[in-house]
DNA sequence: AGCAGTTTGACAGTACACTGTCACTAACGA
DNA sequence: TCGTTAGTGACAGTGTACTGTCAAACTGCT
């Protein structure tokens, strides 16, 4: 490892970076294209997805941990599309307050239509790229996106301890934030 | 080209299209964390980059080009921060209502410690991955980020051609909206 | 010079995602 | 059983990005 290797990194992952802010805007911009004429967007297919994925099993906690956004964001998209009908909550035996939610028909509906147009739109796009370089760039994707995942997680601690200072045994502390 | 290779393609692009999804909001929150304390975001601390590249010869409709944003967005956070005094509105000779940006000192000392605080988290991030496919990633992230560009190019196109169904010389629809 | 078309800044409205907080629920250990 | 800890929904506030729209400024063509 010279001086050089770790300058020619860091200006690679620079690029790397911003290249992944571009595709990011055009993924959304062309998801919404895509399903906007379903009642959809981008966010709202995602949470259909990931909820068929855990075959209605699934909060919006849990939604949101396979989707890697705070629960907060999902939950304001899942209560709007229980709102629109997409999504119906259901009782849930192991928590009252956290019902396990479902596609309705409607949203099964509108999961399936944009199924339907979004394989021709995948094929298309694949046209472009060298096939065989998909799957190793996903991958080289989701590793700096754990890495990144574990210097989050990592901070959150730090300013935790930061604010407590006290293991919460022995706390004297609880409202002296005010 | 068999019926495998489609499916296999669409299945990969999806899941490397998530993946995407999922690291962008890691780099952005990682950005955020970075440069949060010197009074930047992500997004702005990525104008600054811009106007140092253009080296205070671009508009913020210049940056949001090189940026591939919408200029509307760059322009709300330019007028932000020439609030904040990070940037500073230089007469342009070319265009009366559309000022050349600069940097402030104050901007220009912000940058300058941002670089400083990225540079050895780029490190650190570049040395979970095989170094020699950061390139080939950047490579494949842009032919796709392009294609998709051309596709919301020519799908603007089609929505024109659909409103406006004259090519403006005989326009006879101009408030036929209302 | 005059007019059409384009570029630009500004404003409005919509959609997303994040942090921070609070109250309530569930699970676990003393 | 009781109290601590973790999980969850809901709300508030902030920041970002998009589309749509308008008026003013610029460009090019006649």
């Amino acid at each position: 490892m010279t001086k050089a290797d770790g300058a020619s990194a860091e200006l690679a992952i620079t690029q790397l970076i911003l290249a992944v802010f571009k595709l990011n805007g055009r993924l959304v911009a062309a998801g919404d294209r895509l399903v906007g004429t379903l009642g959809l967007t981008s966010a709202r297919w995602q949470v259909l997805g990931a909820l068929v994925l855990q075959d209605g099993k699934a909060t919006a906690s849990d939604a949101a941990r396979v989707m890697g956004l705070t629960r907060q964001s999902v939950q304001r998209l899942a209560t709007a599309m229980i709102g629109e009908g997409l999504i119906e909550p259901t009782a849930n035996p192991r928590h009252v307050r956290a019902p396990l939610l479902k596609l309705s028909s409607k949203g099964k509906a509108a999961y399936a239509a944009a199924a339907r147009r979004q394989s021709p739109w995948a094929r298309t796009l694949a046209e472009g790229v060298p096939i065989g370089q998909l799957a190793s760039t996903e991958a080289l994707i989701l590793t700096l996106a754990s890495c990144l995942e574990e210097q989050a997680a990592a901070d959150r601690a730090q300013r935790q301890r930061g604010r407590a200072l006290t293991p919460t045994g022995t706390r004297r502390a609880k409202k002296a934030r005010a």
